[in-house]
RNA sequence: GGCCCGGUAGCUCAGAGGAUAGAGCAGCUGCCUUCUAAGCAGUUGGUCGUGGGUUCGAUUCCCGCCCGGGCUACCA
């Protein structure tokens, strides 16, 4: 915030309260006065009474009295502990959107403060396409990072794919069984498309093969699916193949590469199309063995212990005891995950690292951050994991085995042809289909990352197709559309005989739907700042819709080119062109593209 | 059982120790020969899960309880 009262009443309050000791960092934040009440901006003094030693009416009857003779302000009224005032508007504007480019360079954080960060995201496994959780994975991991780059960080994007494991061999013994040497080439399938089908073949086969078992044996009854995987011959194929996997059969290793590479080509295309861009991609199959020398060294110095069955365990206090070494000496997942953590540091030198991955690995990760910090790694204290909560549909959760997944593809694919559909009824005849579809591209995806975005991260979100696919109301293109009609503004001026380089009279503009919008406008660098501090792009949508909406409402009451004084529609304009350069700075951080029309 | 997250309007969600708890959707009423109606304005709708406690003040903090979800493997 940069209000001119508020310096002076800081000031002020330094000198007449010598003996208050303030905390560090501490400033007045005036918050914006509730609707209803008189005044444009509050100082709440309930918040700032503490260090002052006097009742917070106390207090805000002095600030009052300050205020009440500032220039800057037009009227201040005190009720109780909140002290309301209604500025001049030359003084809102000089404080806010006057200053060309203030607003939005004031959103960068000071030198000090700005850190080396690596994100990992995405995170994928390679037996199957990515679907709508993935989808929620990327966008918050993407926006995230842009987000931190927004700030000032330096950002590392990262990707590790699962590329390895179980899953990708029941996708492989499914294909080498009945996929009579079909191709994405061959069949006009999606690579990785392709491969999620052979994966939905296996695991039908297998629950016809479990249910025939069970049938036979009816002791198996109770068992589970995955006790039971050993006692099926698929199971058993499949299990038979991770080990020639990982012994190096030639045969084994082809048809996976092959298959991984038609899976690495189609995630590259969803990654392409949604803007996704990886500083560097780790691939399982080159990370798992790693970790193993570190448990060891580890082990030597005491933080681990072994034990009777000679599995190496860490014992993490209140967060119980976990195995990092099973007693035939091979790995487990935690094992990888300290070897990828240290290797990602070594590669990169990060201060800080943020995975992020849902909240079903909560446990895992306290368990990773605190058997890095046993280990006594510097920086192991400086480790985030930026926990989301699941997408769930109307009928449930999305579960792969039964076809309930809403699959990227195939939402985008909706999203952009909903967008289509109304840019097509809303263009002229001579608006041209390739600008149409790029335009629904923006649109269709932009709501989509924006209804991701929209909620904070740990809440588990309700997707509705039929509600959750809007372009109304608290959506993406709501913001793009303010964005456009100030474009439209901007292109029509000169015929308006409006000249956008003319000089502003900014004190011209003042009724109170511009007042709070430029006000408003003056909270997008703290904004921006708040949203990085809390990992939390949320805090962000739900001001630019704010700003947006108190747009919408000037747009309405204000008219701009069609204003009778001509100093008038310039300020106007000017205005509204501030408003889209931080709209459009707030899209393009949350990712969110910008149509050049709607 | 233990640990973590959530319970706010019919629905989906914001908010947060302070003024009269907000928004979108849905419903109802208006507003397009006037800068783009993907918009604006109005209106209906709430004992902020529940019982205690702390406080000048609690929906917000603390404790108990109820409901929903997650985790609690030598899976990833």
């Amino acid at each position: 915030m940069a209000f001119q009262f508020i310096s002076d009443l800081e000031a002020w309050l330094a000198k007449e309260y010598p003996a208050a000791v303030l905390p560090a960092g501490w400033g007045i934040v005036p918050e914006r006065c509730p609707e209803g009440m008189t005044g444009e901006l509050v100082v709440n003094v309930f918040r700032i009474a503490k260090p002052f030693g006097c009742p917070p009416p106390v207090l805000a009857a002095r600030v009052a009295e300050f205020l009440k003779s500032h220039p800057d302000l037009l009227h201040v009224e005190q009720i109780k502990a909140f002290v309301n005032v209604t500025l001049r508007p030359e003084a809102v504007y000089r404080d806010t959107v006057a200053k060309a480019g203030a607003i939005l360079e004031r959103g960068t954080l000071p030198g000090p403060e700005q850190r080396r960060i690596l994100i990992e995201y995405s995170a994928p496994n390679t037996n199957k396409p990515q679907h709508l959780g993935h989808v929620r994975n990327n966008t918050l991991g993407m926006a995230l990072a842009s987000l931190l780059k927004r700030v000032g960080h330096a950002v590392t994007e990262i990707n590790l794919v699962n590329d390895r494991g179980i899953h990708i061999c029941k996708s492989m013994l499914a294909y080498q069984r009945s996929g009579s040497g079909e191709t994405p080439e061959s069949s006009g399938i999606k690579g990785d498309h392709l491969v999620g089908k052979y994966y939905v073949e296996f695991a039908k086969a297998l629950s016809a093969e479990l249910a025939a078992l069970k049938a036979a044996r009816p002791e198996l009854a109770e068992r589970s699916d995955e006790d039971l995987f050993l006692e099926t011959e698929l199971g058993r194929a499949a299990q038979k193949m991770l080990q020639d996997w990982e012994a190096g059969d030639p045969a084994v290793r082809a048809l996976w590469q092959t298959m991984n590479n038609w899976v690495f080509a189609g995630f590259a295309q969803t990654y392409e199309r949604f803007g996704i861009h990886f500083d560097h991609t780790y691939l399982e199959s080159q990370t798992y063995m790693l970790g193993k020398d570190l448990i060891a060294d580890g082990l030597a110095r005491g933080v681990f212990e072994r034990r009777d069955d000679g599995a190496v365990f860490a014992d993490l206090g209140k967060l119980g005891r976990k195995v990092v070494l099973r007693s035939d000496g091979t790995s487990v997942y935690m094992t990888q995950d300290i070897g990828t953590t240290t290797l990602k540091y070594q590669d990169w030198r990060p201060e800080e690292q943020i995975w992020v991955v849902g909240d079903e690995q909560n446990l895992h990760f306290q368990m990773l951050f605190a058997i890095l910090q046993k280990l006594g790694y510097e920086w192991a204290d400086r480790l985030h994991h930026l926990s989301y909560g699941m997408v769930n549909l109307p009928t449930g959760k999305m579960k792969s085995r039964e076809g309930t997944v809403v699959d990227a593809d195939d939402l985008f694919d909706e999203m952009c042809e909903l967008a289509y559909q109304s840019c097509k009824e809303r263009a002229g005849e001579e608006t041209d289909e390739a600008e149409l579809r790029c335009r629904a591209e923006e649109i269709g995806l932009g709501a989509l990352k924006f209804m991701l975005l929209k909620y904070n991260p740990k809440t588990t979100i309700m997707f509705d197709p039929q509600a959750s696919i809007k372009f109304e109301g608290d959506t993406g293109p709501y913001v793009q559309y303010a964005v456009a009609r100030i474009q439209s503004m901007l292109a029509k001026a000169a015929e308006r005989g409006v000249d956008p380089a003319a000089p502003v009279d900014w004190s011209l503009l003042e009724r109170p739907e511009e007042k709070s919008l430029a006000i408003l406008a003056d909270y997008y660098p703290a904004t921006l700042q708040e949203a990085a501090a809390k990992l939390d792009c949320s805090v962000l949508v739900t001001y630019l819709l704010d700003l947006a909406k108190s747009f919408n409402r000037f747009y309405r009451e204000c008219p701009v080119l069609t204003a009778d004084d001509p100093a008038l529609r310039r300020a106007r304009l000017e205005l509204a062109l501030r408003i889209r350069d931080i709209l459009s700075d707030g899209l393009r951080t949350l990712t969110i593209r910008i149509p050049a029309a709607m």
